[in-house]
DNA sequence: TATGAATGAGTGTTCATTCAT
DNA sequence: CATGAATGAACACTCATTCAT
């Protein structure tokens, strides 16, 4: 934010672009998409109307924008949890845990991509964003069943238990405000894991 | 209300509240709550606005009415699967398959119940009536759950494995326009049944 | 209601219509014609809507009815001050100790046919009940001005005189919400009705 | 806003909201606040509807705001009227005879902060506009009154009987569509002034 | 005479977006 | 690159009244 010693560039360029979707991401992800307005979005971002418009051609693609960076983030942190020296199990619990605590903090609004998806027409490009964060995720449980079973079949399907489990503890925590369902969900998972294939 | 006897005629009392309940059925399931207008409700009902305003108080009451309907119609249809003279393995088969009808022949629109609570603000009356319809799913699944394991801790655990998947299903398909996510869920539901009870 | 006994005369005759206008009575004054609805007037009169509009053409006639009882019992109890065996200059002061306690009583909320004047169109019915209720007044302070001054002209001056006074201090009471107008008018009738005719 | 060197061009910038007001002058001083509809009252300022809420927040801010502005007239004129070199009985005279030729010109309307009083309910913002304009017309009077009285409790009250004669005769005008409340309040009103101060 | 379901024109307000500058 | 006034279609909802029974 300061860079008093850095004496070169402006670099203003894109701060405004910025601090926009900065406010989208606060508001969108407390109150959702349809219930906040360009109007306060424009305002608490303290912008002019047109400027906002020159930097996001519509709402929906601010949405579609922000969503993008929210996917960024919640890649990097996959990656950052897959490559973290804990076993497998570990890393699963993990990841549960850090639903909870998301969830908890973010007064169980749920799922950012699932919530924005419901709210939007067939046709928009938000959907495709939300197919494609939802695919990374599928992904990162994929990757990390691998590291649980050696047979990339039983891999998959380990990878895909996981991850309809982690995305139904994430409806169900929302829809009822209780936190059980990500505890169940994340036993559930790691007996999963631990059981022998036998199927 | 009961005419057992008389057999013919009028027949119109309810006739038009009924009406509009069913646009709203057809509209909020297919479009969302947020995304249908009270104008296109009333239009397609063929009513007078202030009818409109005289059988409903206003759209969110609508909306909680139509829900409560579709939730004591889902309701009626478990305790039939529940009641129904097959083994408890193939009532899970079962519903799981119902699902994925149901996702198929809806566009994967997903649950009405989740997606309305989303776009509702927390006090709402509509999220009594979601919660309350949740709490009978998770029922269903426990009865169901209790056919399968006679230990009632383990037919808990059992249930809200179930429950947990099969809405990490609905909520997948829905946000990937995919049906693999039922068909996933189902096989480890199934698996989930049939598995020792090692834990 | 049940008088399955009572065999005489039914009698309900204008009873629903009386009924009806006390309600009015009460909602009119009390908020005015134009925040008073036609809807919540039938349900506090606990008639149908049908048989509202069989008593009154419309909400316009029942008020002009309601205004005519107004006024109606207004002129009695002028009527019997005028009668009573009082010195006029008392009568006068009486005449303003009701005002206060009247405004007290009701909130401030002034003249129901001035009010009610100002919120009808020009060419309407309510407006004339009004202007034969001022006139009516007019006349009543004329005759008590004719008790304190013999001659006619003089008379009639200090009537009018009164009149404006009573009226203003209704007024200003009612935009003020404060007494004092009832009070100051009430003094300066009082020294008007003393004075020496030197004018 | 003060551009006294500036000759030419854009005198723009507040056009608009300036059009509104002159329109909603017109219009609530016409018929009234609850008998103009915002529908008309954006037509006849020929603005799109959402310019009219950028400029007011509601129509109730809008009639605060036109009262705000004819109480600054007001009170200008009587400013004016106060500094103007003439006996100030012969100021009082003037003040009713400028009453006569407003009513005559206005259709006897009435008062526009009375009537509207008369409309809003309690805790309505332009009940406070409506006070404080009653208080600043009292203040006038008792202003006037001090330049005939010298005693101060003598002009004061003076002052209230003014005020409320004056009050009285533009209520009477308004009910009963007649010019002689003004005439016999300001005959009222001299009398009082050169009246000897034998109370 | 009494009912209550039905009417349609009206209410005030907010939406996401574009324009001239 | 930034402004903010202007847009018009849509929003949810209420009004006084009439109709078939």
């Amino acid at each position: 934010m300061n860079r008093l010693v850095c004496m070169l560039p402006p670099m203003t360029i894109t701060e405004t672009r910025q601090r926009i979707l900065n406010t989208a991401a606060a508001l969108f992800s407390e109150r959702g998409y349809e219930l906040v307005g360009i109007n306060e979005l424009i305002e608490k971002s303290d912008v002019a109307k047109a400027t906002f418009y020159q930097h996001f051609r519509s709402k929906e693609k601010l949405c579609a924008e922000w969503l993008r960076q929210e996917s960024r983030e919640m890649c990097d942190s996959g990656k950052a949890l897959l490559a973290s020296p804990v076993p497998p199990e570990e890393k699963v619990a993990m990841k549960f845990d850090g639903l909870r605590d998301y969830l908890k903090g973010s007064d169980f609004r749920g799922c950012p991509f699932s919530n924005t998806a419901t709210v939007v027409l067939a046709d928009n490009e938000v959907r495709e964003v939300v197919r494609g964060f939802k695919a990374s995720v599928r992904q990162f449980w994929h990757e990390l069943a691998g590291e649980i079973r050696p047979d990339a079949a039983e891999a998959a399907r380990l990878g895909d238990e996981l991850f309809l489990l982690f995305s139904g503890a994430v409806t169900e925590a929302q829809n009822l405000k209780e936190i059980w369902p990500v505890e169940t969900a994340k036993s559930a998972g790691l007996t999963l894991c631990t059981r022998k294939t036998n199927t």
